[in-house]
DNA sequence: CGCATTCTGCCCGGTTCCGTACTGAAACTT
DNA sequence: AAGTTTCAGTACGGAACCGGGCAGAATGCG
């Protein structure tokens, strides 16, 4: 685990965290002090299922991909992605004091804003503006999580890689995603070869341009057109609860 | 929509929620003048997405299957269930304001605590040992819902059929389970004859006998075996987190 | 009781995806 | 530059499921 920077105490136009900037600067100033800036590579292991939760994760680069364990098959399949847009280390303000799943950084290495879990609770139960803000992107991946579920009960391979592609994307700032088949694998629960077969499809289609461990956005519309409304009801749903959290009437005008 | 029974003010002794009667009493009197009995039919509709969440319930009874609405396909899939071990409407807690599913009684006729969603959310807000108690149950259904996602990966019909099986046991009293194969269709994506078919091989497994529109549960540890560690997981951890909130040492132990 | 409705069983060709295994290409190591 | 490791492409028979449609059985209703 590569572990860098030793920044303490990070200010509002330092966060590389959208969840936190879209903070009311009150609750942000409760967090700031303790906020530490850490770097991790891509593969950095986050945290282990079971393990207790020590530290809660505000990404400012890469991707969580939170990965459930089992005994069959491939060892752990991806059941949520996490990027700049939220945080990971929930169960904490939940009431649980475990993780869930494990959680790996993919995609892009990258720093991560990091607090103590029992003190990130502490701030929250006191603190009803910060509470509010955490539960609710919380709820999001929980919305997320359902269409993970439907994405996964009817569409082929390739729509619901489309899918992946894009919520990869979202999070990353530029169109060239690094992502070998085994990592899409782990999404998919496919085998290795349907993954290759599905991404030359959607490469025929235009939509992707695939090389060595990577993938490159080439038409979001057609991705989009494939993951059909598996992708896009979460994220409206981010940009009503969340976006302006500042402006308190947002969430009537959706 | 069958509303009958005008009980109001139920004592902790009379409520058939799992939930609600794993609170320490002080908790559970802040909601017992507010609650209100009410009695469903099965096929009634508690919730439907994108409606504002005026009310929280708690079931005693019957089985609120949430369903995903979607275009394609079947019109909505199944995300998840609850039973009388917890409460449906909890997007409220956690700062949305409408369902994000739709919410239908299934399984067999029953009744269900009601409290207004505001009073609810405030009294949670008051009140740290209220509001870890539910948003603990929260928890739990997001990791029934990450297995939910693995199951559908990588386990074929009847093993996921197997699932919702033991899903829908651990929440009736019978071992007969009112389901027809419409119902499994939205809760396992496939054709209704693909129902039949995984249906006819748990029966040569003997592990359920089918009638017309009923299951009957004859080989528990079979269905288990069936559904792996797609099931079991989160009902431990329901166990280890809820069902002894009076023993506050009870984590650790775990 | 007879009729309409709901639910279940079955059939067929066609597609997707599986399990397994082998090959070649790219990248990293020293 | 050579060797090792990681990734990607391909093949092939077989199984799981699909889409669509039809027939029969159980149930509910007038």
């Amino acid at each position: 685990m590569t572990v860098g920077g030793t920044d303490r105490g990070i200010g509002l136009e330092q966060a590389g965290n959208v969840l936190l900037r879209a903070l009311p600067p009150s609750a942000f100033a409760l967090l700031s002090p303790h906020l530490e800036r850490a770097a991790f590579s891509v593969d950095d292991v986050l945290a282990e299922a079971g393990e207790p939760i020590t530290t809660i994760f505000f990404p400012e680069g890469g991707i969580a991909a939170l990965l459930d364990p089992v005994e069959e098959g491939p060892r752990r399949l991806a059941v949520g992605l996490v990027g700049r847009e939220g945080f990971v280390g929930w169960p904490a303000l939940m009431g649980d004091d475990r993780w869930p799943h494990d959680v790996m950084l993919r995609a892009e290495a990258g720093t991560l804003l990091r607090i103590d879990a029992a003190r990130l609770s502490a701030l929250a139960e006191e603190n009803e503006v910060l509470r509010t803000a955490l539960l609710r992107f919380v709820h999001v991946a929980t919305i997320q999580m359902g269409r993970t579920i439907v994405s996964s009960l009817i569409h082929p391979v390739e729509r619901r890689m489309a899918r992946w592609i894009l919520l990869y994307h979202d999070r990353l700032s530029s169109d060239e995603i690094c992502l070998t088949h085994e990592e899409f694998r782990l999404m998919l629960g496919v085998r290795r070869s349907s993954v290759t077969e599905a991404l030359h499809r959607l490469e025929a289609d235009h939509a992707v341009r695939a090389l060595r461990g990577r993938v490159i956005v080439r038409d979001r519309d057609k991705l989009a057109a494939l993951a059909g409304d598996t992708y896009g009801h979460a994220e409206r749903e981010y940009r009503r609860l969340i976006a302006d959290l500042n402006e308190p009437d947002a969430r009537r005008r959706a």
